[in-house]
DNA sequence: TCTGGGGTCCTAGGACCC
DNA sequence: TCTGGGGTCCTAGGACCC
């Protein structure tokens, strides 16, 4: 509506929120100097999939000093190793070169590699995520490492004179940032963390201000300054924006978010559908997604690659029992009921292929899930697979589920429908049910809506 | 470059119902 | 049997994010 670049003017009926996005820097590698203060300023990787000797599996996290290096998220080890040895000296059969080559040159610089240990971050994140909660009143916990933070009722826009500097230059600021500061150095104090933050009157903006500075920034974005303060970046910064969606928009000659703020929105509708709308809005600053706590999961998937592609069927089917089975124990760990089961199946040079199936009611049955997705990949029997997934979806969570951490007590409940051994009768018996399913699951979700499950698996 | 693992949301076509 | 329109659910795939 007001596509105002005016400083002051838009919806001025509700006062301006103050939302905060905070982000941990590199936040596995942190947590890895956090038991090990040695790796501090040393270039860090931590892979997943990684075991010392072995060059499998994939980055993710470099520190910024590993980045230097030409390290990155989500790049192979093999390839990571190339760039920077690790220190570790493993018995690379394919390492050696890489070694002798760091050596001949002179350069000793060497990486630390560390294999994931999710366990350890989570419950560093639990106490970053402790600090947060008492900060704001409203938080919503994207990822292990990231979070927003809506403020308006704690703080505001409102300018105040900032202490003296050693600069001396008089210096204003806004009560907000004051209060971004105060989270940043309560994490880095009592969690030894870095962190950061990007302040800013909606989730989009303050998403892309909290990355504008990395590491360890602060970017405070008033609600005046929000259209000029997007316009000079490149497209690819808008949450929404990939590789994909970026090339196409560059063919339509725009460049930046100023480009994308000024386009027809008719014209994006067409090419992207209501998509398309929604990133016209975002790079114009237009956001009103209020920040929710993060509901139930809508899914539960486990995957995993072959360290080579494979035909073998029985290969295929034994990593498929595997995966159900490991799948089916998390649902029941979340007192999940689940009413589709689907595979997913990566096919040679790199095919997505994703099968699903859906019963006629919720379920916890470890032993259907294996049944269906066996029976799904069969399709896959003579494809050379690299990689196989098992989901299950269309979640419902059993009602009582009264802070019980062991799975144990889920199992009962979940069974007591109809504790047959048949499939088809366990689905008939809850099919019953079914009608209220979609209110049970939502339901749950606001009888549980004060407290977030999401931080911890 | 021949890419790890765990998610979310959206779209499109088909089946089926009224 | 054909025709029109609206709605829901299902499956499959695509794009994106961390």
């Amino acid at each position: 509506m007001s596509g105002s670049t005016l400083p002051g003017t838009g919806d001025d009926d509700a006062p301006d929120r103050v939302v905060l996005h905070v982000d941990m820097d590199c936040f596995y590698a942190s947590c890895e100097r956090l038991r090990e203060p040695e790796l501090r300023s040393e270039p860090v990787v931590v892979g997943m999939g990684y075991e010392k000797g072995e060059t499998i599996g994939a980055v993710a996290t470099a520190s910024y000093e590993a980045r230097e290096y030409g390290v990155d998220s989500a790049q192979p080890i093999s390839q990571a190793v190339e760039r920077l040895p690790p220190v570790e000296r493993p018995d690379l059969g394919g390492g050696d070169a890489a070694d002798r080559a760091g050596a001949a040159g002179g350069n000793t610089d060497r990486g630390h590699y560390r294999p994931v240990d999710m366990e350890f971050y989570q419950s560093v994140a639990s106490e970053v995520k402790a600090i947060l909660h008492d900060c704001a009143d409203t938080v919503r916990e994207v990822s292990v490492d990231e979070a927003y933070l809506d403020v308006t009722d704690r703080t505001s826009w409102e300018a105040v004179d900032a202490p003296p500097h050693a600069s001396g230059a008089a210096e204003q600021r806004t009560l907000a940032e004051g209060l971004a500061r105060h989270v940043r150095e309560r994490i880095a104090r009592e969690v030894g963390v870095p962190a950061s933050v990007g302040v800013a009157p909606n989730m989009a903006t303050a998403k892309i201000a909290s990355d504008h500075d990395k590491p360890d920034g602060l970017t405070v974005v008033p609600p005046g300054q929000v259209a000029d303060f997007l316009a000079p970046l490149p497209i690819e910064e808008i949450h929404g924006v990939g590789p994909v969606r970026a090339g196409d928009l560059r063919e339509m000659g725009i460049e930046t978010a100023g480009d994308l703020a000024s386009a027809d929105p008719r014209t994006l509708q067409d090419r992207f559908g209501d998509r398309g709308v929604e990133l016209h809005d975002r790079a114009r600053g237009v956001d009103d997604r209020e920040i929710t706590p993060r509901g139930r999961p809508k899914s539960l998937s486990r995957e995993s690659a072959f360290a080579e592609a494979t035909t073998d069927p029985e290969e295929k089917r034994e990593k498929v029992r595997t995966l159900a089975a490991a799948v089916a124990e998390r649902a029941r760990t979340k007192d999940a009921l689940y009413r589709t089961i689907g595979i997913k199946a990566v096919t040679t040079p790199y095919d997505v292929n994703t099968r699903a199936e859906s019963l006629s009611g919720p379920v916890d049955d470890p032993e259907l899930v294996e049944e269906v997705a066996l029976s799904l990949l069969t399709e896959f029997a003579d494809s050379e697979v690299r990689k196989l997934g098992v989901r299950v979806s269309k979640l419902s969570f059993a009602a009582g589920d009264q802070a019980s951490l062991d799975g144990f007590e889920s199992a009962t409940v979940a069974d007591g429908g109809g504790g047959d051994a048949e499939p088809a009768a366990d689905a008939e018996t809850a099919a019953d049910a079914e009608p209220t399913a979609d209110e049970e699951s939502t339901a749950a979700e606001s009888r549980s809506g004060q407290f977030s499950l999401g931080e911890f698996e």
